[in-house]
Order: C-alpha cells, then sequence, then structure tokens
DNA sequence: CCAAAATGATACCTTTTGGTATCTCAAAAA
DNA sequence: TTTTTGAGATACCAAAAGGTATCATTTTGG
C-alpha cells in the first residue's frame, strides 16, 4: 500500500479537515474541539480516531484531559502525490526547469 | 463550501488514483481503462463518474468510444490545501519564509 | 446486412461511514 | 465527600460507497 493511500481517506471529511485546520494552531482536548462542530463528542472522537489511524495527529494523556496534537508530516505523501501534476497547472515550473537546464547560474525570476 | 471540498473525496480511492496516474500518460478509452482493473467496466465507470463531476476528467464522444482526459488543474485546490502546512516538514520554506520576513522588515532588496 | 464491440442504464447487494444514544469510569472541583 | 466534568465503550441506525449482473442501444467491421 503506498503511503499517500489512507490520508487522503483521511482528509475526504470537512470534519476533519477542519480539526486540522484548528489543531494547526493550538493542542487542544477532546471537549474544546467537540464545542467547534455540531455533533456530538462521540463523533468528533470517531473523526480523531480515523486521524490518528493516519498519524495525522497524536493523542497524549494529561490527567482526565487527552490533548490532541497535529502531526503535519504525515500530509507530506498526499502532498507530494498531487505535486506529481503541478507542473499541469504552475506553468513556472516548466519555465524554471528550462532555465535551470539551460544555465546553472542562480538568477531570482 | 471550499473548493478542495470533494477532490479529497474523489482521491481518497485507490483505483481512482490509478485511473489519474494512467490517464497523465495517455488519453484512453472507458474499456481500455477498465482493462487496467481488476474490477467490471460498470465499476470503472463509476469511478470516472466521480471523478468527472470533480472536473478531474472530461469525457468526449468519439463514434462509439467515450475518450477520458485528464484534467490536471482540478487537483490544484488540494495541493494547496496540504502545501499550508509544507513549512513544518520543508524546513527549506521556514527558513526562506524568515530570510523574507528579515528582508522586508530591514532594508530594501 | 449482421455480428461484435463500446457504452449506458438499471436494479440489486454488501460493507463502510458518519452519526446518535446510553452507560460507566476516573479525575477535578466544590 | 459529593458533584461535575472529560473521556471510553457499546450498541445501534441510516445513508453512502463500491461492487456485481443484466439488458438495451449505438457504432463499427467483415
Amino acid at each position: 500500500m503506498t503511503p499517500e493511500q489512507g490520508v487522503f481517506r483521511a482528509l475526504s471529511d470537512e470534519t476533519r479537515r477542519g480539526l486540522l485546520s484548528l489543531l494547526a494552531r493550538q493542542e487542544m482536548n477532546i471537549a474544546e474541539l467537540s464545542a467547534q462542530f455540531d455533533m456530538t463528542r462521540a463523533a468528533v472522537r470517531k473523526h480523531l480516531g480515523v486521524l490518528e489511524d493516519r498519524q495525522l495527529v497524536s493523542i497524549h494523556a494529561a490527567g482526565r484531559d487527552r490533548i490532541v496534537r497535529f502531526e503535519p508530516v504525515a500530509l507530506k505523501p498526499a502532498h507530494d502525490w498531487t505535486g506529481q501534476f503541478e507542473r499541469f497547472w504552475d506553468h513556472r515550473l516548466s519555465a524554471l526547469k528550462t532555465a535551470i537546464d539551460a544555465e546553472q547560474k542562480g538568477s531570482k525570476p
């Protein structure tokens, strides 16, 4: 199974992307996270389980709290996969490649 | 709804990612595509429908064939979304950001 | 013309997904 | 100590997803 397998699945739900966006700003416990969504804590906890499975978050006990931390590196395989095709829409990339091929001096565009 | 909504869902299936990878190399009709996967043509056609909905492919009639074409630009919103967090794993980027911040704050380029 | 090929359309089935409600337990707070 | 609060564990449910089988339609090739 390729590494991006499952990461895309984890990202396919809007609530889960929302969770990651919140957690990118600061760690939170499950109750605080749940308060941000219009669904039960149990539902949010399930989403966190999916994210945890894919190592997009880690969960650490602190007393009775569970602190949830964003683990952004797990996004890299997905970013790399879509990046395969970046040259199709970012024409600067093909231009850059041409420039690099042509001369080895680096100068800023 | 954000633009990446749905694109991640379309990418969450391995067969669909495989379809895109094949189509990135060359256009194909549905029968040719179906021959590459261990499932019925009907199943492949459903996956193509999902990709078409999200504009990741376009389908053009040519006689009795349907030519399927990769539309890579539709990947951009997903790539951009994961790219928000790229600095967390690509440390060259934070170095660049630091340099840019310093330049803007301190002196003229 | 006639048969084979490519596709569309429909109905159906099973598993997964996203959600709820409920109960229990442990830790903080009062 | 008693009461709240944060969380885990189940059980359950409806809808969506992924797949099959089957039949009809339209081209194409001999």
